[in-house]
DNA sequence: GAATTATACTTGACTTATCAAGTATAATTT
DNA sequence: AAATTATACTTGATAAGTCAAGTATAATTC
């Protein structure tokens, strides 16, 4: 099976890093798991703290039923609220609660110390431009 | 909760990337998964195709608990079997079967088919220079 | 060489998602 | 305006992992 093709290698890389990355995040977070974390961030800077699911679930690249699934027990402890839509009654808002705005800042907080141990201070403008490859990936996904 | 620190919209493209990338290949390699895709992978080109579960899960970025589970229903079906190791009794080998290797190159051309349609043909330089900043990530996390 | 500590692996209980199918509403076609 | 198709969301069944704790063996310390 010799000789591996660099794309494929990079997948490999990126699963890698993603696995551990979210197990240390969903570890160092202040009891919030990375995808409870990346939920209210979107929340948070939403155009009046209001989302439609369907929204975040394309902000997030989850499926809807996974949005669904992760919003209940978040709702559940008061860190997420939701409302109806006037517009279209088959949509619902999930907003972010006040509970979800205090922890977002605390793991924010977290966030920004745990990656300053991870990524070397002279690569922060190569990891600017990643970002902006990863979002053109995502529009050929 | 203005404007947002660089390394953490990284982790918010990188978490997004990895959860629609995994999706995509969870249904697009032939019935295998990624992440068994990936072990296979790793023991078609360890050394005498065969690993221990331990340097296994560090290959691949899982905890041993994450390896055994994943590993059970892949022997099971005949992906993988397992052997003894003489020099250390607490550790076993794991070694791609047969049908393992099927499998893998079956799912290796379909992979490659795949990223052919994500990654811009111009953009090759890039992801193997973004393949070694993951490789130091790692080193860190 | 006995006791302690470390390593390799598995297991129970649980979480986080997926897909396929179902419900309800909205938009489009005829 | 009735029928069809599309969208937004939820649900049942299941998969893919995690962590904490347990078992067995190996290595180290005293």
């Amino acid at each position: 099976m010799q000789k591996i093709n660099q794309s494929v290698n990079f997948i490999l890389e990126l699963a890698k890093t993603q696995a551990m990355l979210s197990r240390r995040f969903d570890s160092g977070l202040g009891g919030l798991g990375l995808s409870e974390f990346i939920i209210l961030y979107w929340l948070s800077v939403a155009k009046g703290e209001k989302m439609r699911r369907i929204d975040l679930a394309d902000k997030v690249g989850l499926t809807a039923s996974g949005i669904t699934r992760l919003l209940l027990p978040m709702e559940k402890i008061g860190l997420v609220k939701s409302g109806k839509r006037e517009a279209d009654a088959r949509a619902r808002y999930v907003m972010i609660a006040a509970g979800g705005k205090r922890k977002l800042e605390e793991a924010l907080e977290r966030m920004e110390l745990l990656l300053k141990e991870i990524i070397p201070t002279g690569k922060k403008e190569k990891i600017q431009e990643f970002s902006k490859l990863l979002d053109q990936l995502q529009a050929q996904i």
